[in-house]
DNA sequence: ACTCGTGTTAGCTG
DNA sequence: TCAGCTAACACGAG
């Protein structure tokens, strides 16, 4: 499900198949997925205008519009995929990334037409479409991005050393607080974790600034890496998250419990 | 039937 | 006031 590295493709698609179409309607009669927005709302803000740029930070996408019109928020939530159409209506790119519990394998049911939350029909035919079966996801104008930190893959070490540092909360609420990083989820602050070598339910005022650095790095080189690779779920250690599962590295049974509210798996032989 | 979950956030607590 | 934590959100999968 989306963590940085798959909303950073679900960018791409956007960028490559979805710009410089004219939109025809919209439909947006998805209360929930659109709120607070009253139907319709978001159609006559949008229709005649096209898709400009597509923009992200952290696990937050946005379009810009022509015409100077309004930014367009699309978030993946848990379960969002983003699929677009060609004028032949094939589909061109988007929802291809596979792997975890609602991915891969599930293709047929994928195709359930109710779970189209959001659709943008282009004049040409063709579509762009938030697909979120559990409808975690959001579409609205003009988006709140003040309350984001910076991308996880473009801080620089002094901030991150600086903000991932402050307070007394375990490191690893602290990688997924989206206002002091913005991009980590569960599975990538795991990664990220498991690679710097440090016990995910460390209190940040604990570490001292080597550590934090080797945190910055180890952060930098897993979403790099899940990206290039095509999901945060081909992390090293990720598949090994499980009952009985062994640390890659050294072989130790692997070790589960519930930190900054999430299940998180560790190695208790090399992360202290 | 019942629990869990790759995300976000309102609301509670100390 | 603020940092930190919990429950709730919606709903499919095991």
């Amino acid at each position: 499900m989306p963590e940085l590295p798959e909303v950073e493709s679900a960018r791409r698609t956007v960028e490559e198949g979805a710009l410089d179409r004219e939109i025809a309607d919209v439909d947006d009669s998805d209360t929930w997925e659109c709120r607070p927005h009253a139907p319709g709302e978001i159609r006559d803000a949008l229709r005649g205008r096209r898709l400009v740029a597509a923009r992200r930070r952290g696990k937050s996408m946005w379009c810009e519009t022509s015409d100077d019109g309004p930014l367009l928020g699309l978030h993946l939530g848990m379960s969002g995929r983003i699929l677009v159409t060609g004028p032949d209506g094939e589909r061109t790119e988007g929802g291809d990334w596979l792997g975890g519990r609602y991915g891969g394998g599930a293709e047929r049911s994928d195709r359930k037409p109710e779970w189209d939350r959001f659709t943008i029909t282009f004049a040409d035919g063709g579509s762009l479409r938030l697909f979120d079966k559990r409808r975690l996801g959001r579409v609205r104008l003009d988006p709140d991005l003040d309350r984001l930190g910076p991308d996880a893959q473009q801080v620089r070490v002094g901030e991150f050393r600086e903000r991932v540092g402050r307070g007394t909360a375990p490191v690893k609420a602290r990688l997924l607080d989206q206002s002091v990083v913005a991009g980590v989820g569960n599975l990538l602050a795991d990664e990220t974790l498991w690679q710097a070598r440090l016990d995910p339910r460390r209190r940040v005022d604990t570490l001292d600034r080597d550590e934090l650095t080797g945190l910055h790095r180890a952060l930098r080189r897993a979403t790099t890496a899940a990206i290039r690779r095509g999901g945060v779920h081909t992390g090293e250690v990720v598949a090994h998250r499980t009952p009985g599962g062994r640390c890659p590295r050294c072989g130790e049974e692997m070790q589960r419990a519930t930190v900054g509210g999430r299940t998180t798996w560790w190695c208790p032989a090399e992360q202290v």
